[in-house]
DNA sequence: TGGAATACATTCAGTTTCGTATGTATAATT
DNA sequence: AATTATACATACGAAACTGAATGTATTCCA
């Protein structure tokens, strides 16, 4: 029963699909590996030649989205916009419609919030959420910094405080905005709104302090 | 060894303390009832009589700490400082002390964001999440528009907009926080000035800008 | 073209956990 | 004082899950 490669690589594919699929639905703990296997349509042996156990099937799984994360990434490092906070807010749109279109990032994303808990050989993933946000925090601390240099930037406001502002907002509409998708699937489109007003807030020349 | 009442809600508490530290320990879903008995030094049949199963054990735990958090509830729904905006600060404030100063309460957050996948008899307990976020963000939009009346809120901000963003900052102060404690033990005292230009940021009078 | 490595499927032993059923000493009730 | 309801402890049956061990049909490579 040998595959070629090619067909190798598919069945990996198949697995972790299936599993990010039994891990929403069933959360992590309760997903066995059999269950997997079932809904890829192999058996555990198959799981246990690709994966060690779950927890780095867990990873293969988090790893997967990587690549629809890096171009945005790229976005944010980039200076390719004369304002910088033009930058922040096309940043925090752009992954607003990435989870809106696509339900792969927008699944493991409720796995990694709701359905999963972080303990033992998984709390190390913990680190791996942190690192993201830590980098977040950084680049936005660049970015203000940025803005301030180029007067963007309500003169009296702090780069620094600022960055922390944006990242804790970051994460609230997105805890929040995933809250609302699981309860009810609607459109939310209140959040594009809020990330306007929350940039716009930063702006030196608000719309109606025309100095 | 029928117990007397007061001795029966003794070991009832018991069971509900041990089971948040077992939660807390392994996540909910590893911790099996044995290890509750065990770490409450009662047997499961103890626990089976107090609790239906684990979910209404969690819920126990979970209507615990409400205890606290009403008379945080009241301050923010209380209209009893001149500057509404002063409210939301100080309930944010209060919010942060009860979190470092009550292990039971913080650990008990941190059980429901990390250690606890809502699914299947848990999914319903996501809704006792959402709900008092979505009494918050009334609760907000009242008080905005209260500091709009009053005049203490900038003037081209909307109150409605103004109310989401604070609840996404608060989501996400939260949750950054509490991953940042679990990381590592560090009092985080950026917190609190990031708490204060947030609402300095909505205010009329800004430091600076003496009108 | 034949042997070795591969990509799984199948089987097995062992542990863990749950819910319930039952036993029992004692507090509460009458 | 006898009875009943209580507050557990103990015991039991059944299911689920894991990791490893083994089997096997190919594919790849020399």
């Amino acid at each position: 029963m040998r595959k070629t490669k090619a067909e190798t690589e598919q069945t990996r594919v198949e697995i972790i699909d299936a599993a990010r699929r039994a891990f929403h639905k069933f959360g992590v703990s309760r997903t066995s590996l059999e269950k997997v296997a079932q809904m890829a349509g192999v058996t555990r042996g198959a799981i246990y030649w690709h994966f060690d156990n779950k927890a780095m099937l867990f990873n293969a799984l988090r790893d997967q989205i990587q690549t629809t994360l890096n171009p945005l990434d790229a976005g944010l490092t980039s200076d390719d916009t004369p304002d910088p906070l033009d930058t922040i807010e096309k940043f925090l749109l752009g992954f607003i419609d990435a989870m809106e279109n696509n339900p792969l990032l927008r699944q493991t994303f409720e796995i990694m919030m709701w359905r999963c808990e972080y303990v033992n050989e998984f709390a190390s993933v913990l680190y791996e959420i942190v690192r993201p946000r830590h980098d977040f925090l950084s680049e936005l601390k660049i970015i203000y910094a940025r803005a301030a240099d180029r007067g963007f930037l309500r003169p009296t406001l702090d780069p620094e405080a600022m960055a922390y502002d944006t990242l804790s907002f970051t994460t609230g509409i997105i805890h929040n905005w995933l809250i609302a998708l699981g309860s009810a699937h609607e459109h939310c489109p209140q959040i594009r709104a809020s990330i306007h007003s929350h940039v716009a807030l930063r702006r030196r020349d608000a719309i109606s302090e025309t100095d």
